[in-house]
DNA sequence: AACAGAGTTGACCAAATGGTCATATTGGCA
DNA sequence: TGCCAATATGACCATTTGGTCAACTCTGTT
C-alpha cells in the first residue's frame, strides 16, 4: 500500500480497463463459450498471460462485465409513483433506455448473448432485483389505467415492448445497417428513432404526451396529425 | 437408388432431422463458435463421427440451419400493394411474425446469435433479398402516409419495431420467464401478447384497425390474406 | 451364400482451449 | 546502491476442438 496505488493513473487501472473493453467486444460478439482468452488478449494488445494475470480467469472476467452492465442499468433508473405524469415517465424510460443502448452497445449485446444462452449467470438478478423493479412499475401503470390516464394494456408487456424496441438497435445493428445500407447509425438517427418510439408507444397505449417543449432538447419532431 | 430411398421413413432422413433439431438448439444457445460438434452429437444422441458423417462439417450444418430459417421467413411473406388495407396488412405482419417466433423459437434465437456476431454468414441476404423486401414495404407505407391512412412515421423504423417486439419473445425468453416467474409461455400468453402488440402498434401509428369481428383475430391458425 | 452400399463408430490427429508457473523486468523507496 | 512488490511473458500442461479414416455392422438384392 505504499505507492503502487495511485488509484487513477496506475498501470493496473489502465490495463484492466483496456482488457474490460476488449473483452466486452469479444464476449458480445461470440458469447461466453465462443470467446477465447486468446482473442480477448489480442483485442487488448496484450499477451494472454497478462490478461489472466489481471482478471484471474475467463469466468471472473465475464461476471465482472455483466455486473458492470447491470450497474449501468441500475444507475439509469429512477423511482416513479402513481402521481407522476404517465407521458413523462414513459418517455423518460424510453429515452433513458435508448441512451444506454447507444452509449454501451457492446454491453447491451453482451447482455443479449447472456440471455440468449438462458441467462445462467443472471438467474438471481432476473428473479430478484429486476423482477421487483418490473412489478413496482407494473403496479403504477395499472393505477394509471384505472384512472383512465392510459389504455388498459398489460403493464408487463408494455415494459417488454419498450425494452425490446430499444435493445434492438444494439443487438441487431448488423441487420439494420445491412438493410439500410449504412456504415453506422449516427446521432441524428438515434434521435429520430427515439422520437419515433416515443410517438408510437405513448400514442399506442393512449398516454397523453408530456406537454413540454422545454424539458429536453429534442429535434423539432415530426409529430403526427392526431387521428381521433 | 435401389431400395434405400424410401424417401420419408429412411434412416438418413430421420437422423438428419434429429441432428438438425439438436444443432439448432445448441447453436441458438451458444452461437457458432461456442457450439461444439460434440455437444450437438450428445444432444442428438449420436456419436460425433455419425454427426459429421451426415452433415459434412460444422460450417455446413450451420449454413443449412440458417437457410432453413430464412426459408421459413420467406414462406411467411406475402406481397402487399398500396390499395390494401393498412390495418389488415400491419396486423397480418405482426401475427405472422409472432407465429414464426412461437413455432420456431430456436431458429429465431439462432438468427439472433448470427446477427449478434455481425451476421458474417448473412451479409448477402441482408444486403440483397431482405433489403429489397423492406424497401418495397416502406414504399407502400409511405403512400399510405401520404393518403392520410397512417401517421407519417418512418416506415423502416416501423418495420424494425415490429421485428424487435416479436423477436424479443423468443430471444429473451429467459428474461421474460425470470421476471414473470413462469416456466414457459403458453398459448394464451402468446395470444394476449399478439393482441397487445397489434393494439399498441396500429394505434401508435394512427392506423385504423381492420373491421375486426369478421376477420378472425384470436382462435384460428392461419390467416390467409385476401386482397380486394 | 455372396455381394454392395448405406450406416456406424472408435481411434487418431494437429490445433486451440483455459490455466499455471517459473522466470524476467520494471519502478519506487530505503 | 540494494530491496521488494508489481508487472510482464514465454514455456508448458491437460483437455477439448473440428475433422479424418479404417474397420465394422446392417440390410436388401442377386
Amino acid at each position: 500500500m505504499t505507492s503502487m496505488n495511485s488509484p487513477e493513473s496506475g498501470t493496473r487501472a489502465r490495463n484492466e480497463s483496456m482488457i474490460l473493453e476488449a473483452a466486452e467486444r469479444v464476449f458480445a460478439c461470440h458469447g461466453y463459450r465462443g470467446a477465447s482468452v486468446q482473442a480477448i488478449a489480442e483485442a487488448a494488445g496484450l499477451p494472454k498471460s497478462n490478461v489472466l494475470y489481471y482478471v484471474g480467469s475467463k469466468r471472473k472476467l465475464y461476471v465482472t462485465l455483466l455486473e458492470r452492465m447491470m450497474a449501468r442499468w441500475n444507475a439509469m433508473l429512477d423511482d416513479i409513483g402513481e402521481n407522476d405524469d404517465p407521458g413523462e415517465v414513459l418517455e423518460g424510460f424510453i429515452r433513458s433506455k435508448m441512451r444506454l443502448t447507444r452509449q454501451h452497445p457492446q454491453g447491451s449485446r453482451l447482455f443479449a448473448a447472456e440471455v440468449l444462452q438462458g441467462a445462467p449467470f443472471l438467474q438471481e438478478y432476473l428473479h430478484g432485483e429486476l423482477r421487483e423493479w418490473v412489478r413496482a412499475r407494473a403496479r403504477v401503470f395499472e393505477r394509471w389505467s384505472e384512472k383512465g390516464l392510459m389504455d388498459p394494456v398489460d403493464p408487463v408487456w408494455l415494459i417488454f415492448l419498450i425494452w425490446s424496441a430499444t435493445q434492438h438497435y444494439a443487438d441487431f445493428e448488423a441487420q439494420i445497417l445491412g438493410i439500410t445500407d449504412q456504415a453506422a447509425l449516427g446521432e441524428s438517427d438515434y434521435r429520430a428513432i427515439t422520437d419515433f418510439l416515443c410517438h408510437v408507444i405513448l400514442k399506442g397505449c393512449g398516454v397523453r404526451p408530456p406537454s413540454d417543449v422545454d424539458s429536453e432538447r429534442r429535434s423539432p419532431d415530426i409529430q403526427s396529425k392526431e387521428t381521433t
